[in-house]
DNA sequence: CGACTAATTGAATGTCATCAAGAGCTGTGG
DNA sequence: CCACAGCTCTTGATGACATTCAATTAGTCG
């Protein structure tokens, strides 16, 4: 079971997308060998980022889309007053650069929240070949739809008016992210800061504290430090319709 | 300069993308006329919609985009407790439906905000002649992430902690809608309700009620009911960065 | 070990939500 | 034409909750 340099080079350049763990959820969901090969020849592999590194930044253009292998980015844009919003947080599976899809500057800017690495696939490149694999353009329309809803789901989180809500629903999102990596949807590792996760809920970060400790002493969570366990779903989930659980507090 | 019946049928039928008003803002950007008349096969026209008449309805599938060509529409979605929150008011010239683009169902629900008139495009036929014209799918792009854009900008209002920020951004990006439609910036004439201008910005109605009412006597604004003429565009920018023009209540 | 950052916790203020009442507009029918 | 009902919107008083300011602890890196 010994793997020579050259194969892990070979993998890695030629069979990127054949052997990539996500392929279920990313572009090349429901395409044969033949088209396979077709994209692959037009994703191209990049080198790991390192935690703080910037894939790109707010203001530049640069048509690509860049799937998420393995880490997680931050995406944030920065306002006229200086101060910044984080946009998301994007998992393995995961595609960001929607917002500077064609000739359009990004309005965002995206950055490793950890070592992380990605796929950059150049839209022009896709497009050209989308146009010719009906089942691949299907399934860039099918991704799109799918960023479109999770930013949609940010709007939902911050529309909730009691904190508590805000912060339980993203923890169930991250859960149900996982779930659907198969990974196990009790056990997070928040790989941003409490600043990110207030600022992307629109809270500051002595509101977030408060609530991790609050929902570890209602038994809700295990909190040490970034690595987080859901221990009761169902109260996660009826803190993130706003029910003020008081009975729990007794 | 009369125009019979017959001229208005035939321009509805057969050139409605020609002679659209929001040709530049919307698919038909960039194409010439044979390109043209291929998209105005696939572009199905709509009889106008009520006030109040739903479009599409989450749950459902239907693979389409809408071109809004007038009126306003509202995009909202219904939370696990029932509540529902607004997500969108859309435009002339704005594009909806990207949240059900293949097979999915829509996460969201469309309804007309006042008599508004749509165009439908299948997004089968239209991936299928976009394949054949590169210059129409760039602007499919383009589209796509404009509306992704738009989503953002959303989650950036909702990221302010003082409720006055996020109405004068909401009312600033308003102006600057209406600006990209030649339109005058200043007046602004509201389609929706303040019930749905509090949910969109995730605040209650009295707080937006009683923020016209300070807009109005501040002298940034001129609210009569659901026309708002913006009097200061410089203090709604600083009010948009949470200033509080505390100094403007003497 | 010491300096730095990240995170937690406490106390006080302020903003927004809630509850409640009233004003203004719209449409309908007598 | 006016009266009435129903709705949207406004305005006021009160209180809850999140922010702010401040200090402490925990963890990380040189």
């Amino acid at each position: 079971m010994t793997s020579s340099p050259e194969v892990v080079q070979l993998s890695e350049v030629r069979a990127s997308c054949t052997q990539c763990a996500w392929q279920t959820l990313c572009l090349p969901a429901s395409l044969d060998g033949t088209n396979l090969e077709r994209l692959d020849e037009v994703v191209r592999k990049r080198r790991p980022l390192r935690r703080g590194e910037v894939l790109y930044r707010e203001g530049l253009r640069h048509a690509a889309l860049f799937v998420v292998r393995s880490g997680t980015l931050k995406t944030s844009t920065t306002l006229a007053d200086g101060d910044t919003q984080v946009l998301g947080f994007h998992l393995p599976g995961e595609i960001v650069g929607f917002d500077g899809l064609v000739d359009e500057p990004h309005h965002s800017t995206a950055e490793a929240l950890e070592d992380s690495s990605v796929c950059e696939v150049p839209v022009a490149r896709l497009a050209e070949i989308a146009a010719q694999i009906p089942l691949l353009q299907q399934q860039v329309y099918r991704i799109m739809g799918r960023e479109f809803s999770r930013e949609q789901m940010h709007a939902v989180m911050m529309g909730r008016r009691h904190a508590m809500a805000r912060l339980a629903l993203f923890l169930h999102g991250l859960s149900e992210r996982r779930r659907a990596c198969n990974h196990d949807p009790d056990s997070l590792h928040l790989s941003m800061s409490r600043q990110d996760v207030a600022n992307y809920l629109g809270l500051v970060i002595e509101t977030v504290s408060r609530l991790f400790s609050r929902l570890q002493s209602l038994g809700v969570l295990a909190v040490d430090r970034r690595a987080v366990r859901i221990l009761d779903h169902a109260a996660l989930a009826e803190l993130a319709q706003g029910e003020e659980d008081s009975r729990a507090t007794a």
